[in-house]
DNA sequence: GTCTATAAGCCGATAGAC
DNA sequence: GTCTATCGGCTTATAGAC
C-alpha cells in the first residue's frame, strides 16, 4: 500500500494514452506495461485482467472531462444560449489538436458493444448521463420550460458532432452543432439576461 | 471468374454479419472464412488482405442504408418537418430489433481511427456525405433557406442519435433526435402544404 | 479455385523465484 | 511488488499440392 497507488496511476496514465491514440483491442497489455515502465507480470499485480484496466482508464477520464465543461461554461460570456454555444467552440479547439481522436467513451462503447456486461460500458454510461444532468441542472436555474428533455438534445448534438468530427476529421462539425445547440436553447430557455454588461 | 463473384459475395455477405456483430479487430479472417463456408486461403484468393475485406463490407453496406432513408421518406405522410421526423422514427424501430448494435460506419471508423489511411475510413466518409447530400437535396427542392447547413444538422443529429442509442441500449433517443430535427426543419423550411389530404 | 499445412509472431494470463 | 520464463491459443498471411 506504500507506493501502490502511484504505480496503479502510471499504468492508468499508460493506458490511457495508449487506449485513446489506438484503440482498446489494438493495444496490448504487454504494450501497456511497457509504456508504464514494468513488466507485465507486475502490471497483473495491480489488475486482475485487462478488462478491469479498461474500465478504470475510462473512469479516470470522466471526470476532468466534466470539469472542462463547467469551466468552459463558467468563463463564458452572454446569454445561455450564447455559454452554450462557447461549450462546442472550445470542444472544437481541442478537436482541432493533432493527437484529438473523437470520445474515447463512444470509441469504447463501439468496440465493446458485443459485451453488453463489460464494466468499461456501465463506466461509459455513467459518465454520459452525469453530462446530460449538469447540462439539465443548467437549464432548469435558467427557467428553461423542458430542461431534461432539452439537456437530451444538446447532448445527442454534443454526441453527433465527437463522431462526425472524427470520422470527417473535421471539427468544423462542432461549431455547426454549437449553432444548432444554440437555436434550441434559444426556443426553449427564458433568458434573463440577453447578453450586454 | 465463373463463380468468382458468387463466393467474393458470400464472403462479403458472412463479413457483413460477423463484423457488424462483433467489431472488425473482434473477427479473425478465419472466423470470416468459416462462416462464408470455405478456408481461410480461399478467402485469400478472392482478397489480398483483410484490409480489403473490410472496405468491401462497408461498400456493401453503404447502397440498401441510403435506400431506406428515401423509401422511407417517400412512404411518409404530412408536411416536410413529418416526413423527416418519419425517417427517424424508422430507424428507431430498427434500432429495437435484438441484433441492432448501432451505425455499423461510425463503429468501424471508431475501431479504425488511429489509421488515417485506411480505405475503410474513405468509404465511410463517402457514405455519410452521400447521405447528407441526398437530405440538402430534399430540402432545396422543398424550398429551404439553406439546405446544406440544415442536413448537415440533421445528420448531427442522426450521429447523435446512433452512438446514443448503442451506449445506452436505448432507441428512444431516435424519437428524442426526431423531434429536434423536426423543430430545425420546421423553422427553416417553407411548408407547401402542412398535413391533410 | 479450393484444399492442407505452416510460418512467424502476438495475445491474455499465470508459475514461481526473489 | 517486481522479475524471467512460459503456457496454450490465436493472429494475418503464405507455400505448394490438387
Amino acid at each position: 500500500m506504500t507506493s501502490e497507488r502511484s504505480t496503479r496511476e502510471k499504468i492508468i496514465d499508460a493506458a490511457n494514452r495508449l487506449f485513446y491514440r489506438e484503440g482498446i483491442r489494438a493495444v496490448s497489455v504487454d504494450a501497456v506495461a511497457e509504456a508504464a515502465g514494468l513488466t507485465k507480470r507486475s502490471l497483473y499485480y495491480h489488475f486482475k485482467s485487462k478488462d478491469e484496466l479498461i474500465a478504470d482508464y475510462l473512469r479516470l477520464r470522466g471526470h476532468p472531462n466534466l470539469k472542462r465543461y463547467a469551466d468552459w461554461y463558467a468563463a463564458a460570456e452572454g446569454g445561455l444560449a450564447e455559454r452554450i454555444g462557447a461549450i462546442f467552440d472550445r470542444i472544437a479547439s481541442e478537436a482541432e489538436r493533432p493527437g484529438w481522436k473523437g470520445c474515447g467513451f463512444l470509441r469504447t462503447a463501439a468496440e465493446l458493444v458485443n459485451q453488453p456486461g463489460h464494466p468499461a460500458l456501465k463506466i461509459g454510461v455513467e459518465h454520459k448521463k452525469t453530462v446530460e444532468a449538469w447540462f439539465a441542472e443548467i437549464f432548469a436555474e435558467n427557467g428553461a420550460s423542458e430542461p431534461g428533455r432539452l439537456a437530451r438534445k444538446v447532448c445527442l448534438l454534443i454526441d453527433g458532432a465527437f463522431s462526425q468530427a472524427m470520422l470527417y476529421r473535421d471539427p468544423g462539425y462542432f461549431r455547426e452543432a454549437g449553432l444548432a445547440a444554440q437555436a434550441l436553447v434559444g426556443a426553449a430557455a427564458v433568458e434573463p439576461a440577453t447578453a450586454a454588461t
